[in-house]
DNA sequence: ATTAATCCTAGTAACCCGATAGGGTAAATG
DNA sequence: CATTTACCCTATCGGGTTACTAGGATTAAT
């Protein structure tokens, strides 16, 4: 399941994206619309920033604008900075391997087999979509 | 993520459709194999059987024994029955479908365009894969 | 100086997951 | 028929995560 954390910021970033370049958006103006809770909305605002995708401007005016092209904003890196994992299981995450304490051979894992197909095919969904595409 | 009860439920039934027709396979002896804590299996096990992929035997001797073809035997069905929705978000769910209490409009919403994609390829995989090929 | 905005740390209530406890019930065996 | 074996079922609990809140610090325009 996806958090409300992930949820909200990919909406967030299609409403930043909607913005014309070089506009900023505040985040009172995205809660509104969005209706996410302010609090909320900000911390995940900070992590976004924090990662990269978006820059902030402080004081009476600022907001939150893309850094990059909407384009170059890749799903994969949306949800891995917000979400964390994108695989369904540690033991098959690039980003995020972890091994599983009970099975003592991946390869014959039937889960293992099962899911690395399961990630191969949301992975190519998720890269091959971008912020653009969603605007 | 998938949770444990359904990591352990498919790796549980793959032990008992590897075993010959006809034959019993006990609780503790799948734990055992399968590094399962014992009574969780229990549980597990429990739920498959009412749903109906399991079938049971009590007292001596007894065990659990597939009730259907391991051929027949589709992902999706065990998925659902032990993780519950395959989808990442409710509203794209096809059978625990919610509506968001956010979104005034689900059409226009880009995290729900996004998501049918990503559940129609996971949807491909899991019902193309049966316990027949994970044995 | 005042106001308006982001930045940042901490905390918390509610919820869910994995596991356990403890007995109940059914069936085979001697 | 008693005993043992194995599944059936409910309840509970600790720990972790999620969603959200509080409260102020910092920065910048007016």
């Amino acid at each position: 399941m996806l958090s409300k954390k992930t949820k909200y910021g990919i909406k967030a970033l299609t409403c930043i994206a909607r913005q014309e370049k070089g506009t900023m958006l505040q985040i009172a103006s995205i809660a509104e619309q969005e209706n996410i809770s302010h609090k909320f909305l900000e911390s995940i605002l900070l992590t976004l920033r924090k990662s990269g995708v978006l820059g902030a401007k402080k004081g009476k005016g600022g907001g939150y604008y893309l850094l990059k092209q909407a384009e170059e904003v890749k799903m994969t890196d949306v949800i891995r900075t917000l979400e964390g994992p994108i695989a369904m299981v540690p033991c098959v995450s690039l980003n995020f391997y972890e091994k599983c304490d009970d099975c003592p051979d991946e390869n014959a894992c039937a889960v293992h087999k099962l899911m690395i197909q399961v990630r191969d095919n949301t992975l190519d969904v998720l890269r091959n979509t971008t912020l653009a595409d969603l605007v």
